[in-house]
DNA sequence: TCATAATACCTTGACAGACATAGTATTGTG
DNA sequence: CACAATACTATGTCTGTCAAGGTATTATGA
């Protein structure tokens, strides 16, 4: 058990929509987004980073995302991404079947 | 794709939960639970039967339900599930993580 | 100076829940 | 008498998540 309070399993398949989500923002690279996660969800979940680059990863072959190397001149190179129109559609559907599922939920627990 | 309406995905993790709501009302047999969800949700979600089994194969090998046949004397063989003390425990602590759970992804979707 | 933490990325193998598919058996219906 | 509905079970596959391991750079403080 790492440091989250907040159960995975129940956040499972959301990985998607949270990272397309905070693309919607602007470009941002990788353990940036991890670290945005964190503070977002006030502190409740942490991204594991596997779980992250493997949903990037997918993003990135499905054509939501695209991924570019920054210019850092010195410092770590840092691999950016960017949301396309195809990765905004997906987080509107995604958004959408959450506010569904939801309502399900509550019924249902 | 069956007669969902609400992505299966987004539901993973809750089905035992799902049926230990169930099970507060009072014992029922597999096939009525199936029934029940769906009626439950809305007609928003068919809980698949092989998930339903699984789930509570799990819940019986872990103690939060126990299992027995029916008195039938016609019709098919029916097997009945009764929560348990530890189910009930079960199904608070999950109820509760649920709202966390919630409360997060609405900071983060 | 040099160990350590923090930043930043990536890969691999394993696990667990959900699923499709298949099967058995009984009863009601047209 | 075929077929749908009821009711339970077993098997193998898929997918997202994770633990664990790795590489490399920069900042910090003892």
């Amino acid at each position: 058990m790492t440091n989250t309070t907040v159960s995975s399993d129940l956040l499972r398949g959301h990985t998607d929509t949270i990272i397309l989500k905070l693309l919607l923002g602007g470009d941002h690279y990788g353990y940036e987004i991890s670290k945005k996660v964190y503070e977002t969800s006030g502190h409740m979940y942490e991204l594991n980073e596997a779980t992250m680059y493997s949903s990037l990863k997918r993003l990135e072959n499905d054509g939501r995302i695209t991924a570019y190397w920054g210019s850092e001149t010195q410092g770590v190179r840092r691999k950016y991404y960017r949301l396309t129109d195809a990765g905004r559609e997906l987080y509107a559907a995604n958004k959408n079947a959450w506010d569904v599922a939801r309502t399900v939920l509550e019924k249902l627990l």
